[in-house]
DNA sequence: CGGACAAGCTGA
DNA sequence: CAGCTTGTCCGG
């Protein structure tokens, strides 16, 4: 019976600690006592480790000096593991976990360090640390001059604020981190990628120019000495800066910076919070802003002509007219194709957004479709001569046809694989299929490669990309949709880089008046922004309304419990998954913390993106 | 989540 | 009624 602490007459007041367990489903907080031999190691957001009914968990302190309920009598922590998210970044987490109606634990734990971390003498003391370079390593950053001095100028010319700064895909964003940084210094300045690659792109400039870089996550307790620049992706949102002095999120548009994961919050949105508690700039930095933000942001952009030149010359295909059998390949592709392969280092990407071989396949002789035998879905081919399987209940048959028995099959639509094989006899170049499954050893010098949108992500410099079918962006039924298909092109701009620099775009569609590829041609993204503005606003879809999803079997359950919140409106297609909307986050958010939710399965989502 | 404990079922 | 399964509750 370890009994801790003098217990001399006029006992000492324990020092009592609020703790949030770390276990998903438990969504109370306990009280402890701490060890006279742990008190100096422990404050808000320490890692401890606790008896809990009979079991060993982990825990984040979240509260220090606080009383416990009467009746309670609480125990000592068990062990103490380290360091964890500093307190301003615990009470973030606590607002992350009403904003987006999921538990603190999820959020402390991405806010944590990826190991454990000892400071040196017990209470963290900023200034020391081991890893990393100090401010003696970095002298005053320079200024790269041009375009990025007069847009930083006018970031940081007012109060602290949120900025959205639009600037082309082929213009070189760290261009404005460097200014930043020449004009604040590195200290406390969170810079976020969507990616490793290119996180650590940034890093890697910001260090060549004699910049001071803790990168996350591996180089958590550099970062935690708030002496350098701090780069992550998405959960780098909660690097462990006590404050931020200032923050720049590159390409903000990317849906990486949302995690797909319950709860579903958005890197950008809590970076955008940090910024307000902290009364610190945020910059965010995209070719093409959404409309959600240019209602939250100050918009500044480039010069017009500026703008242009950092766009590719975007050639849109109208397919309208040509025979649906004609297939994918288009004369004006064949021609885009023999062009650039013909000059000695020429590369090209050819994107299709179908993996597998034939994605719909039909009976050369009777014309019947080719459907599953047992829930009458479409059915693929993913190899020359394979089983034809279903995508819905993956139900797998022999290549014959249903109705009559032959084995002739015609492919309607085609996949990857077989676009890679017709593209390599048409050009007479071996074409490389490259998708999100290849081995990363897919060679990455290839002069033709095929490849779903993640091929975009896995090759560097190219002097063309051509999109074989957008119109399945064009036409995805999500909400959104259309600033999907926008910052797709983008992407692809960034790859071949702006129209001086030969940067070629081809994009074969049936909608060629589409405001996404006009965006793209002329562009200007607010050809796009100003139509999507005006729908959400008549729709009162986000910015101007705010969503979130209910799915599960418990859904029915907790939309009838969220009736008597108020300022709700609830509807639903189907029992297991039901929209709510409201006026506000605030409405919402409200609504669901103080509704207790039902027993059964039951994923709330915030801010949904898939209708 | 997972341990504790209570209520329900089975077989001798 | 021991011995086991199933279900519900609760954690400091």
């Amino acid at each position: 019976m370890p009994t801790p602490g003098p217990s001399r007459q006029g006992d000492p007041p324990e020092r009592v600690v609020r703790l949030v367990p770390d276990v998903p489903a438990i969504h109370r907080r306990f009280d402890y006592t701490v060890p006279e031999s742990m008190s100096a190691d422990i404050r808000v957001g320490s890692r401890v480790r606790i008896n809990l009914h009979g079991r060993r968990v982990g825990a984040w302190v979240i509260g220090d000096n606080v009383v416990p309920p009467v009746g309670v009598v609480p125990k000592p922590i068990a062990l103490s593991s380290g360091e964890g998210p500093p307190e301003r970044v615990v009470a973030l987490a606590e607002w992350a976990a009403w904003r987006w109606a999921g538990p603190v634990s999820a959020f402390l734990g991405t806010a944590s360090p990826p190991r454990v971390v000892r400071s040196a003498s017990g209470a963290f003391r900023p200034g020391q640390t081991r890893a990393g370079p100090g401010p003696s390593d970095s002298g005053p950053v320079s200024s790269p001059g041009g375009a990025s001095v007069g847009i930083v100028a006018k970031v940081l010319g007012g109060a602290p604020s949120l900025s959205v700064v639009r600037l082309a895909p082929a213009l070189d964003a760290s261009l404005i981190a460097l200014e930043l940084i020449h004009r604040m210094g590195a200290a406390g300045v969170l810079m976020l990628a969507p990616s490793h690659t290119r996180a650590s792109q940034l890093a890697d400039r910001l260090r060549r120019s004699g910049v001071a870089v803790a990168m996350l996550p591996e180089e958590w307790e550099a970062a935690r000495s708030g002496e350098s620049v701090v780069v992550g992706t998405r959960s780098g949102a909660w690097a462990p800066l006590e404050r931020i002095r200032a923050a720049v999120v590159l390409d903000a548009h990317d849906e990486a910076y949302r995690e797909e994961r319950s709860p579903t919050w958005s890197a950008v949105d809590v970076v955008i919070e940090r910024g307000q508690r902290d009364e610190a700039p945020v910059v965010l930095v995209t070719p093409c802003p959404p409309v959600v933000r240019l209602e939250q942001g100050a918009l500044v952009t480039t010069e017009r002509a500026v703008e242009r030149r950092g766009w590719p010359v975007v050639e849109v295909v109208d397919r309208t007219g040509d025979d649906p059998r004609t297939g994918l390949f288009s004369e004006r592709l064949a021609q885009l194709l023999h062009s650039v392969l013909d000059t000695p280092s020429g590369r090209v990407v050819c994107i299709l957004n179908r993996k597998g071989r034939a994605r719909l396949l039909a009976c050369a002789l009777c014309g019947a479709l080719a459907r599953c035998t047992r829930c009458g879905g479409p059915v693929a081919q993913k190899e020359l001569g394979g089983d034809l399987e279903c995508r819905r209940c993956g139900h797998a048959r022999p290549a014959m046809c249903g109705e009559c028995d032959s084995t002739r099959l015609k492919v309607v639509r085609i996949g990857v694989s077989r676009a890679t094989e017709e593209l390599s006899a048409l050009v007479g170049v071996s074409a490389t299929e490259l998708t999100g499954d290849s081995a990363d050893t897919a060679d990455p010098g290839a002069r033709l490669v095929v490849g779903t949108e993640a091929a975009l992500h896995r090759v560097s410099r190219v002097d063309a990309v051509a999109f074989l079918d957008f119109d399945q962006h064009l036409l995805a039924p999500r909400f959104g949709g259309g600033e999907e298909a926008l910052a797709l092109l983008a992407r692809a701009s960034c790859l071949v880089g702006g129209r001086q620099a030969g940067g070629r775009l081809l994009v074969q569609t049936r909608i060629p008046d589409h405001e996404v590829l006009r965006s793209a041609v002329h562009a200007d993204p607010t050809l796009l922004s100003e139509p999507e503005r005006k729908l959400r606003l008549a729709l009162a879809l986000p910015p101007f309304g705010v969503l979130a999803l209910l799915r599960g079997p418990g859904s029915t359950d907790y939309a009838e419990a969220l009736r008597a919140a108020g300022g709700l409106s609830l509807s639903s297609a189907d029992p297991d998954r039901w929209l709510i909307r409201a006026a506000d986050h605030r409405t919402l958010c409200d609504g669901l913390a103080s509704t207790p939710r039902p027993a059964g399965r039951l994923r709330v989502e915030v801010d949904p993106i898939d209708v």
